[in-house]
DNA sequence: CTAAGTGCAAAAGGTTTGCAGCCCA
DNA sequence: TGGGCTGCAAACCTTTTGCACTTAG
């Protein structure tokens, strides 16, 4: 989160409360979280939060996470990851990229960039249910 | 497509021109397509677009394609694949799924189900330019 | 014939933009 | 002190809903 204010102030951008709130309500988040969501535990604007974490995006301080059902989400970025997501109850975990997965081939391509990958299961709460 | 089809009408939906307009579309398509792009090359109105998607979504005919820069796209779906995506035009192919990928284990999961994966890179044309 | 499907209009989200006032650097 | 930042209002775009009309079976 200091990364995060350091990587802010470096590039110009002012640290002003309402960014200090998003930040510690990301840090403390246990995951990912809306718009409405930040909003409401920032006590601040929607239109801000959405000014703030475009801005964090950019600035790959903040990674989103778009799961189709559900509003994207968003949460801070720790290098390349994976994510498994309860089908359930919508909790998402953050997993290691496993070493040795393949980079496709594809006549049609001439380079491969990055990937992303989203496991879907039923967390350990969800299944005693 | 014709079995597509034979799908709706087991399950008691009936065949109108609309549909049929829509699967022969999404069937001509070299890319998944939007909404609005399909509503313009079946001359058909947005919103029963929309509801036909929905369906054939809910029927496995269809599968839809989430890339966070763009609408949602759709496409006849071929089973079990990943996707790569050209980040310049959008271009997006499908690949087979790598059969030793790896299924993560979590302690917060007592199942994982699925998967999905896609790639980002250039495509050969725009590689070119 | 009649329930399902379509189109139009309008409502309902979610996101972006414009602008006046505020405040960090 | 000034230019970036915030909040409010309103525009915008995508998706959903209601309803009357049409049509496949």
């Amino acid at each position: 989160m200091n990364a995060a204010i350091a990587t802010l102030k470096e590039k110009g951008y002012r640290i002003t409360p309402a960014r200090k709130a998003l930040l510690r309500t990301l840090y403390e988040a246990s995951s990912p979280l809306t718009i409405p969501e930040l909003a409401a535990r920032t006590a601040s604007n929607e239109v801000s939060v959405y000014r703030n974490i475009e801005l964090f995006t950019v600035e790959n301080i903040v990674e989103s996470i778009n799961t189709s059902d559900s509003l994207p989400r968003y949460a801070l970025g720790h290098g390349h990851h994976h994510h498994i997501v309860c089908t359930h109850c919508r909790l998402i975990v953050h997993i290691p990229c496993s070493t040795e997965l393949p980079t496709p081939t594809h006549e049609a391509f001439s380079r491969i960039n990055s990937h992303e990958m989203t496991h879907y299961g039923v967390c350990s709460k969800c299944a005693c249910k």
